[in-house]
DNA sequence: TTAATCTTTGAACGTGCATTCAGATAATCA
DNA sequence: TGATTATCTGAATGCACGTTCAAAGATTAA
């Protein structure tokens, strides 16, 4: 009748439910999207909520989950099809900012969870995801160091740095909503590029 | 018997209520530092800091407002003080970081206002103090420009991209006490002098 | 000292929240 | 079909919070 331990309304209702608390959250920020808001916004009273995921943090940790897969998916496949490190890096910038571009509503969500879902330090539910994402910028790093195509440089420190001034353009992109990103995103990888590159 | 419209007293209160806060919205977050453990820490009770303060909202104020005025005595003069724009940029980032290192408390409390205290877009406690401090960065950057020092570059983009790096910074030393931020701060510094300076 | 004002107390209040649960309903099975 | 399990309802519960306020205490002025 069903498939891994998990009926197919199991399986419908826990998608839907991901579905509308990433629209709540980004409509109404973190605090306001409360559990009753997100059960009216998909039909349904607030025990199903608790009754498909056993806490609302079981549930915001199924949305970093969702938006984690879903960015990975756009975005890793450019940086390995690039020809070299300098032009991956590139990719990266680039994918990145085009995914802020076509998902709104997830980076919304997403920095709203990120900023307040939990303890600034670890142990929030995006505990984990977020050292991911640098060591992912350092793999690019590395590369570019073997290659030589990169100066001699502490990867760690431009992860770090390339880390937020993406995740700030997320931000950003709040306050002011018509911002180029496509631009934004050359101005940063020719940045980089050249905070990176061996040579003149 | 009192200057300014204030009572020596509320002035002194005003001061240790607003330290109080710092303290326990670093150790222990901005969602648990409510005005109970603020005023226990403080020794009063609770009712004393609605007394002083109109609301949470402006006691939160008041810190922005005096981490703000610290910051920006111990980075500006710096800044100023430096022979050109490629070394004020420098002086820039090596003195903000010298004053996350020597000031944690202060940061930590900053970062948790900034993340937790109101919408993500404008309207925080924060609201205005976040442009004015990348809009302190394009001041540099402008001046790199004018005088020759800096290659073509969109100042906003590096200017958000730069403060980004730096407040990053501070969240990271919350889950990493031990970074050597004298080290990160040159490794920073060399990193946005290779991204803006003019030619090889 | 007395009167007036400033400051503090701490319990009480209202609000909003996540979570629980007994009972109702729907889906599946035998 | 009836029996069993899965799903849903929505009011109730308990908790944490910021704020209020009458009363008490402390300070200052006359």
């Amino acid at each position: 009748m069903h498939s891994d331990n998990q009926t197919f309304i199991e399986t419908a209702r826990r998608a839907q439910l991901v579905d509308c608390a990433i629209q709540a959250i980004a409509e109404w920020g973190y605090a306001r999207a409360s559990m009753a808001k997100i059960a009216a916004r998909a039909g349904v009273s607030t025990g199903v909520i608790s009754y498909h995921f056993g806490s609302k943090e079981e549930l915001i940790e199924q949305v970093v989950a969702t938006v984690v897969t879903v960015g990975k998916e756009a975005i890793e496949p450019h940086v390995r099809a690039a020809g070299g490190a300098r032009a991956g890096l590139r990719a990266l910038i680039i994918t990145n900012l085009d995914f802020i571009r076509t998902h709104p509503a997830y980076m919304r969500a997403m920095v709203e969870i990120i900023a307040r879902g939990g303890p600034v330090d670890g142990s929030g539910p995006y505990a984990g995801h977020g050292d991911a994402a640098i060591e992912d910028v350092q793999k690019v790093l590395h590369w570019g160091q073997q290659t030589g195509e990169f100066r001699h440089l502490d990867t760690r420190v431009v992860a770090v740095a390339l880390r937020a001034a993406i995740d700030a353009i997320a931000t950003r992109l709040s306050a002011e909503p018509d911002l180029d990103l496509v631009r934004y995103g050359e101005q940063l990888a020719d940045m980089f590029d050249f905070a990176t590159r061996k040579g003149q």
